[in-house]
DNA sequence: ATTAATTTTTAACGCGCGTAAAGTTTATTT
DNA sequence: AAATAAACTTTACGCGCGTTAAAAATTAAT
């Protein structure tokens, strides 16, 4: 590497022995040139590292190699981990992702759009917020730029949806319970999302299919600290001690890990162990549901295939442009994930 | 709101009726223009909603207003409520963040660098991987580029050092353990960074002057997953039951976590209540340690005043130029939270 | 060797905005 | 009211690169 600086693609293609144009193609796409200008090019990349200017590159591009990801919450390990990979897969399709958090606020949300349409993306990923969402403006802004929903699906909004089927995954579980003791009651929280409100359905419905009563639980909370309100939810209610079951299906693991923590500190035993009294299970496999005490029976969601799946679908979406009519959206199947809580 | 669509700056200052330099100048800093011409800009604005062009502007720009945050792993829920909280601090103090995650890869840490340079930020936050990051290329990059080292301090690189005081929280810890039942022994796993080593170092050398013989065990492991390290580990060491000492501390809260997970699978009961047999006590605070089984006694960082600090220096730093002589680094002390785990 | 097809070069324009210089208007001071 | 300062307008250039069209060079095919 030598020590001269190159100041921009002028001075650089001098370098190269190739005229700037043929150096903008190459960067473009390396293919797109001769071999022998490909070689000419690429040794003088060995010698000077020279890279086009991010800015004036994507000023001029009609569209930009951009990808917003945009997640609800990112200090949520889930959604920490939906974001770690879809950000690999768009590096590996050659986009640049940049990812956003909308710290669980709509309002943030709303900003996020606005810097997204300034960065003129060539697409978007986006797990909504849900409940909340300013739908009307999400909705615009996926007409102007085509934008893939994840996790959690809106309506109509959106070119598709990729998530989980939580139709299949909730009976999943709740048949292993039933089968294997009590039927569950079903543990939630003001819905923040459609996911949330799907749970609940699923629930109802395989308990009535199975000729059980359902038993919806619902604590108080309005924020992204499920942890809380599920402690404080678990506490009230296990401290009321008048539970319609002592098998309690979480809306999520988030929701399970605080209702664990107040059976805990209530001397409440949770797990299959003979000795306890409680069962809990919860839904999504969070990162750290293997290390719990005990540790979380819970519905895994195949992140890997959703994420792969989204940014295929992105990036198929930017290159030939939206099928109006498919808007197919993609379900996974969730795995139960036998622990030692329920 | 108007539909009509401005397409650039030239469109919107005939829109206001004011010159385009001047509504340039705005958008750099409003208190730059009269009040009247502001109210004409600002109406505009209701009206037609513009947005300068990121590119162009960043293009033109001598510095841009970006600030890049890097974390070394994003997924770990420390780290990106760290990122969370530097980047509203970034926001309100008026510049763009852009946070990345080396996703604890050493190689991954460098690739983010050469992405910040093409970024042309006006300063750089960076929390790094330490162990083993490049350093050369690291500090090259500070010479380069204004960068405040955050959490993790890497001896003479960047501009300043914001972090905690190691050696003042493991023998506040180290004190109120000894104090409140058998002196404790240290787990670690091989360190990632220096926190690590000055945790252990601070350990002994508390352990040394209270005048109990110090023992650090270290168990195997490489790679982010400290909950998997701490909770195989954890299994070894519990099931030989040669413990130098039943009370452990850990040198971070991810690792007690995964201790804790093998204490409960080994059926040994954790905390301070009588019939416990081990007390674990961890360091960070980490956001879930509130809902561990039971609750994780831990310090707590001063995160806010971390986050701020290093920021408003930033930012400091990128007004007002470096001063080279006073890298005097700033080291919060860290609170005792006193939980059940010890 | 001639022709056709492909690639590269040359030359030039435009993207949207920052910035600077010179001249003009407006506000402030005495 | 005149003098001065401050803010604004006009004009113009440049940033670094994408992109295009026409000309030139290279390669492949006949």
């Amino acid at each position: 590497m030598v020590a001269q600086k190159i100041r921009n693609m002028e001075e650089f293609s001098a370098k190269c022995g190739v005229s700037r144009p043929t150096v903008s193609k190459y960067f473009n796409e390396p293919s797109s040139v001769r071999a022998s200008t490909r070689q000419k090019i690429e040794a003088a990349l060995e010698q000077y590292d020279f890279r086009p200017n991010l800015y004036a590159v994507n000023q001029n591009r009609r569209i930009t190699k951009n990808i917003g990801i945009v997640v609800p919450y990112v200090a949520d390990p889930f959604f920490s981990e939906v974001a770690r990979k879809l950000e690999r897969c768009c590096i590996e399709a050659g986009f640049s992702p940049s990812t956003f958090s909308s710290h669980g606020s709509p309002d943030h949300e709303l900003e996020i759009l606005d810097i997204l349409r300034s960065m003129r993306p060539a697409g978007v990923l986006m797990a909504p917020i849900g409940r909340d969402s300013h739908k009307k403006k999400l909705e615009a802004f996926c007409k102007e730029i085509p934008t893939v929903l994840v996790d959690s699906n809106l309506e109509g909004i959106g070119a598709t949806f990729i998530g989980s089927n939580n139709f299949q995954s909730v009976p999943l579980m709740v048949e292993y319970l039933c089968r294997t003791g009590e039927p569950p009651c079903f543990f939630e929280m003001p819905p923040v999302n459609p996911n949330a409100n799907k749970r609940r359905a699923a629930y109802t419905q395989a308990m009535e299919e199975l000729g059980h009563t359902p038993h919806v639980i619902r604590v108080e909370g309005d924020d992204w600290e499920f942890e809380e309100i599920g402690y404080n939810g678990g506490l009230k209610i296990l401290e009321k001690n008048d539970l319609p079951s002592r098998t309690i299906l979480c809306s999520n693991d988030r929701l399970a890990i605080g209702l664990m923590a107040a059976a805990y500190e209530l001397g409440i035993k949770v797990g299959i162990a003979p000795d306890c009294t409680l069962r809990i299970a919860g839904h999504d496999d969070h990162p750290f549901a293997r290390y719990t005490c005990p540790s979380l029976t819970t519905i895994s969601q195949d992140y890997e295939a959703i994420t792969e799946r989204s940014v295929d679908t992105l990036v198929n979406l930017i290159e030939h442009g939206r099928n109006k009519r498919d808007r197919e959206d993609t379900l996974y199947e969730g795995r139960l994930i036998m622990r030692s809580s329920a």
